[in-house]
DNA sequence: AGGAACGTTGACAGCGCTACCAGCTAAGAC
DNA sequence: GTCTTAGCTGGTAGCGCTGTCAACGTTCCT
């Protein structure tokens, strides 16, 4: 009969329900929808667990109501630095909450995504917010079927699973070479690594431009699979001057890469941004405060994940957003380092270029 | 009698055994300890579980084990490179394995801390990894009295609670300024921001070498409880300047103000290092690619995280380690930024000073 | 006053898995 | 040939919580 296994001398739901004098489902009531008890007990329940100092079990509750309030996130990476943005906003979203992040990482695989994904939907968890719009068909397949609300993060796509958050890196990038052209730039460079679909994306925005300004060279095209850094920056634009050394401007996938770009110039002791304009992505910090301050296009990451774990635990809980799409949009936030005209003027925000799709 | 739940169609460990010819238990054993089977229901087992897709319910798992699979981690910021360096280590560390991480923020907050502390470990997680020495006595009692092994990282101190991995930001920092005195540096500015427990006993490293030299002087420091910048980097070295405009070298307590002091001199034409040396910490990889390159302290933050993480693991499984204090050093980078004599020499790693506590 | 409607509470069973122990078989010891 | 030991397997009984549904008491309506 009887078996002994270590009682832990925790306490258990039935202790709390016991000293408030009442029953271990009414207890249990109070943490799930303590609206539904009457204020008397309600106020009972509480001070008896506060003063047992009763932690739920939770996986207890997990398998008795089949699901789990973990909000399971993929990601690609964990070093760079768009990431962990993106992930303090979720992080401060699901602060306080009843819902505890899962992290994973996918390190930009899509068969590292959809082994995750399998092992992640198995858990039932109460939501998923998962990178882009690039995934397998298989985990396509997996996402159409989970039954939780789904947030797609970091672009913008035409067939959402479900909701999405992003903005376009296509036409980010458009307004980044359209600023160039502004500044009388013509021989525009093009710096990128890694390129996964979202610095793809930026190249292709970035080849319509110039395309439709009758200036695309293949030549002006620097890229490679290897991971971002400043060094890697430096490597490739170094290449790209032995190609081309008649270049008037550089766009970089990110802002390493231009931070990278801007130390080889001091290097080789090119004027920035007098003989050579620089552009970046993202605008991370340190750009406004180089020498010269770098041009970027600044992107919403915080706000991106603080908004798509917001809409997450919203969708969760019933209350499902009336727009499940949102464009965070972008700015070209113009500073020295591309602008000709008043390269010596104060580092200033002189004004920017803003966009949404559609 | 019976319910309705709805049976979701899900695999059950039952339905393996079912389909393997053998008991629930004997299935339920494959996954915990194959060895214990004989080879033939071993294969049985293995060959019905993938046919049907089997994939163990971990809330099930969790309740009857009354252990998790889960490995709790705390660390203060989710921003700092230093920690997704760390990071990356310890998911590197964890991939593939049973185990999975449960990340947690502190906010450089020890009541935070306690709090977060407490929630994990009333789940029981399999095992612990916490940021740092300086908890709160509270927490410290729960640590002591926690039931599974717990790794703090970071940094070493004389009481592990179990088992730490770390170095010596006292000495780093020592050394460091050790390096800055064989330049010939004599007024040497500190700049640190955000102030937390590992800043602090880098300043006291500081503090100490400087008095040792007799050259310690209260206006050469400049700390801030700020949030860490690039930016922060470049105002408070002008603060320091202002006050103390004839030092001849900084020490900052990290590389992102390192590279803000950088900006800050090239936009005073300041040169660096003929008028300012200046060194860094963390060693983060624009360090090597700045112009001119920024000597730092080089700290393993990556192989913390992976160190911690494996042997964390490997005491959850039972084995702990003959030596549970692991010291994983640090090295004095030396580059152009703070050598004095060849400050037009080629970038070079020209030499290095490694320290190990005790 | 009777009945419907609502808000609140509790009994019961079981979520899917594993700890414990007993039993069974085969191999080795004497 | 019997006894012991080891290796493997299975039965039983929960782990702590919640879904379902029935029952209760109260209020409000006609």
């Amino acid at each position: 009969m009887g078996r002994k296994r270590t009682k832990s001398g925790k306490i258990r739901l039935a202790e709390v329900a016991e000293l408030a004098g009442v029953s271990p489902i009414t207890a249990s009531r109070f943490f799930r929808n303590p609206e539904a008890l009457s204020v008397a007990k309600r106020a009972r329940v509480e001070s008896a667990a506060r003063e047992l100092g009763y932690v739920p079990n939770l996986a207890a509750r997990a398998l008795a109501s089949q699901r789990t309030e973990v909000i399971a996130v993929l990601i690609p990476s964990l070093t760079n630095n768009v990431f962990s943005d993106v992930l303090r906003g979720i992080y401060d979203a699901s602060e306080g909450g009843r819902y505890s992040i899962q992290l994973s990482n996918t390190r930009y695989s899509i068969l590292q995504e959809e082994r995750l994904l399998r092992l992640f939907l198995a858990q039932k968890p109460a939501g998923l917010i998962v990178t882009g719009i690039d995934q397998t068909a298989e985990s396509r397949a997996m996402l159409e079927a989970a039954d939780c609300p789904i947030v797609q993060i970091m672009e913008l796509g035409p067939a959402p699973v479900d909701m999405m958050i992003g903005f376009s890196h296509y036409e980010a990038a458009r307004a980044a070479i359209a600023h160039l052209f502004a500044q009388g730039c013509r021989r525009i460079g093009f710096v990128g690594a890694r390129m996964d679909p979202r610095v793809q994306r930026r190249l292709d925005g970035y080849v319509s431009a110039m395309k439709d300004a009758g200036l695309f060279d293949q030549h002006l095209l620097v890229t490679t699979a290897t991971p971002t850094s400043v060094t890697l920056g430096g490597t490739l634009f170094a290449d790209l001057l032995g190609r081309e050394p008649n270049i008037d401007a550089v766009f970089c996938a990110n802002d390493d890469l231009a931070l990278g770009v801007l130390f080889e110039c001091r290097r080789r002791d090119i004027i920035v941004p007098d003989q050579i304009a620089i552009v970046g992505f993202n605008d991370l910090e340190f750009m406004a405060s180089a020498v010269p301050t770098l041009t970027s296009v600044r992107t919403n990451r915080y706000e991106m994940g603080r908004a798509a774990a917001t809409m997450l635990i919203e969708a969760i809980e019933g209350r499902r957003p009336e727009q499940p799409v949102l464009d965070l949009g972008f700015k070209v936030i113009e500073r020295q380092s591309s602008l000709a005209q008043r390269a010596d003027s104060q580092p200033a925000l002189s004004g920017m270029a803003a966009g949404r799709t559609k």
